[in-house]
Parts: C-alpha cells; structure tokens; sequence
DNA sequence: CCAAAAATAAACCGATTGGTTTTAAAATAC
DNA sequence: GTATTTTAAAACCAATCGGTTTATTTTTGG
C-alpha cells in the first residue's frame, strides 16, 4: 500500500487538503476561515497550523489538489479515443462531467479561482493562468494531431478555437451554476458541437 | 437640477454606493469590510450605517447600481441601430466596452457575483438570475424581430443562440481579464461574429 | 520497550469583523 | 432665527479573524 509510506504528517496534510479543496471552491478563499477548515477536518488550529504555515499555503495547496484531480480524470480519458475528433469531443465534453463531481459542487474551480483571484490574490491567479495553459494547450495539441492526420481542415486556427471552447464552456458552466439548470451547459455544448463538425472536420 | 430634489440622506445614501459598487465589484462581498467602505467614502461608521442597516444591504443597492450603468449605456446604443443585425452586434459587442469602463475594471458584476454569490447569498444569486434573464430577452427579442422582418433564418433557435452568445461573453471575459490579454474576448467575438453571419442572417 | 522527535490539543494573542449607542453637528421647518 | 429633526462622528461592543505559544499526546527510530 502506498498509504503505508506517508508519515504521518503527510497523511494528515493531504486529509486537510482534501478535506479543504470542497471547502475553497465553494466559499472563496476569504470566505473560507480558519474555523471553517477545523470544522471540517476535526483538528485543532494547532494541528492545522503544525502542517501548513498558513491559511494561504492551504489554499495554494488545496487548488493544485483540485487541479490534479481534474487532469487525472481527463488525461486518462482522452488518450483512450484514437480520433482526434473524438479526442476533441472527449477533452471538451469531460467538462460536463465536472457539475457532477462531488469536489466540484461548487463549480469549475478554474473559473472559481480566477473571479476571486484576479484583483486580490496574484499567487493564486499565477495557477489559474497555468491551469488554463494546460487546457488550452492540450486542446491545441489535439486539433493540430487531426491535421496531421488528416482528419482537420490545415487552414483553421487551433489556438482561436481553443480559447472559444474554453470561453463558452466556462459561461455555459456559469450560466447553469446560476440558473441550476444543465440546460445553457448543454447548449453550449451542441454548438460546440456542430462548430467541431462543420469548420474543424475534414 | 434633479440632484437638488435629492434630500441630504438620499444624495449620500447614492454617494456611498457609487463609490462602494466598484469596490464590490473588485474584491467580492466577503473580501470588502465596512472600513473599505468607510476608507472610499470618507464617512465614518456611524454615517453609513444611517443610512443602511447592514454590508448586506450596500452590496444589494452596489449592485443594483451596476446593473443600471450596465443598461443605461447598451440600451441607448442598441435602438439608433435599425437592422436586426446591427443591433445584435450592439448588443454583444457592447460588453468589449465593459473592460474600459472604470467601474467594471474589476470585471463583469454579473459573473463575478453569479461566481461569489451562487453558493453563498441567496439574494445576490437572485439579483444575478434577473439580470442574466435581462441579457438573454434582450437578445432573443432582436433575434426574433430579426425573423419578422426577414433578416434573419427562420429555423433558427433564438434562445439557444442567446445561452450560447452570452456563455461565450462572459468566458471570454474571465480569461481576458486572468490574462490580462483582450486576445481571448476578441476571439470569442471574432467567433460569435462569424456565427451571425453564417448560421442567423438569411 | 524506551527515549527522542513529531504531531496535536488547548489556551491565548492582538487585530479586525459587522454592528450599536451616545453625542455633536448640520439641515430643515416654521 | 430659533426649535426640531435629520445626519454623521466617536466611542464602544461582542464575536471572529488569522496566527502563536505552551503543554500533552502520539509516532517513530533504535
């Protein structure tokens, strides 16, 4: 078991993190207090405090855990599909998965951090600008693999259609947290869709 | 004069959220205190609070305010434009304007409190819901009198066009302003553009 | 099994939070 | 111009904030 070669204190910093990551996307950064984090995990602010030198350093901590959680579940996704098409599809559509995943009850945690983030936290805001280069370019490397092979039109721009399925995709994530209704997701996603097969295939 | 039929308390009770509502805006509704209030008004605790009874009821008239600058501006510029078509590129285009405005500098009011709000404050949450339904109405009215008057394809779903233009606004919007780059919105609009003219006008 | 080290609990810290009360200063009505 | 009412300043409040210190318990290495 790999358990078995964490001390400890390690055991007990990935139980906060994880215990916190749920916590930070749903209230904030600052509306997540010290007593939020203790209520949540059971332990002491000492116990707390002997893991992590701040609230800071569990925040910082807590988004790559959300970060990891995500490339985990769509890394792995993506390389099953053989198209680049259905790579594509695969790589976008995982984010409809995300309103169901229990972490992410409290949204899409890139979009979460960076609201939050872009006017009062620049440690922070340095991840979700990281967090989107590597969406942005995995979806890049996805549709310039569909030109090589054939599948893509050579003349279209990978890089403008990454940042417009990732912008629409983040709206429509926002629209239905909102409305809570997957309806302006699911919309998004069809025109998506339809742009993936008339201007991007072949 | 209008603002001399303005009694003492209902010219500062303006004053204060004018200068409150950019804060808000920026920082979020936990992440400004009273004494930032206090700080951007000049007004002790005791004047405020005359004339509010609580933070809660400054950061609902904060963004009541917001909304009324957001509509003041695009109303008047939507109805000089005749076309169906003109006018859904006022609309739209309206929001690249966003960014300059200094009281949005903090950006969009509606995703960043839709974003802060949607797990947190019932109300605000409502107020956003409102006013996203303001956007998309507005959009589906011109779509629709587009039809009327034989701009514009009759097939088309109006309301799905208004989720998907408005998603892809606020998206751009977050990544622009992480980036700190406008590539990423005027991708979103070079796209929506396109979008207009190949799959709405006749 | 025992000693050294690590980890946690409990009590405590000053500063700040949103909010109230009391007092003084303006604005208003007559 | 004075009396009354409205408006804002100043001092104050308990509660909570993030963070520290000290004491005790629990792991861990030999």
């Amino acid at each position: 078991m790999e358990e078995e070669l964490l001390s400890k204190a390690e055991k007990t910093k990935r139980y906060i993190i994880e215990r916190s990551a749920q916590l930070f996307n749903q209230k904030g950064y600052v509306g997540t207090s010290m007593s939020d984090i203790m209520d949540v995990t059971g332990l002491t602010k000492g116990g707390i405090y002997g893991n992590f030198k701040s609230k800071d350093e569990i925040a910082l901590a807590a988004f790559d855990y959300n970060m990891e959680v995500l490339y985990e579940v769509f890394r792995g996704a993506i390389e099953v599909q053989k198209s680049s098409v259905d790579r594509l599809h695969t790589v976008l559509g995982f984010h409809k998965s995300i309103i169901y995943h229990p972490l992410f009850h409290g949204g899409c945690p890139i979009l979460n951090t960076s609201i939050e983030a872009d006017d009062t936290h620049p440690e922070l805001k340095l991840k979700v600008i990281e967090a989107l280069n590597v969406w942005r370019t995995s979806i890049i490397k996805i549709i310039e693999r569909g030109k090589l092979r054939g599948e893509m039109k050579e003349d279209i721009k990978s890089e403008k259609y990454a940042n417009v399925f990732i912008a629409a995709i983040e709206g429509g994530l926002m629209m239905s947290k909102a409305y809570q209704n997957n309806k302006y997701l699911n919309d998004t996603f069809e025109h998506i869709k339809s742009v993936i097969k008339n201007e991007l295939e072949v």
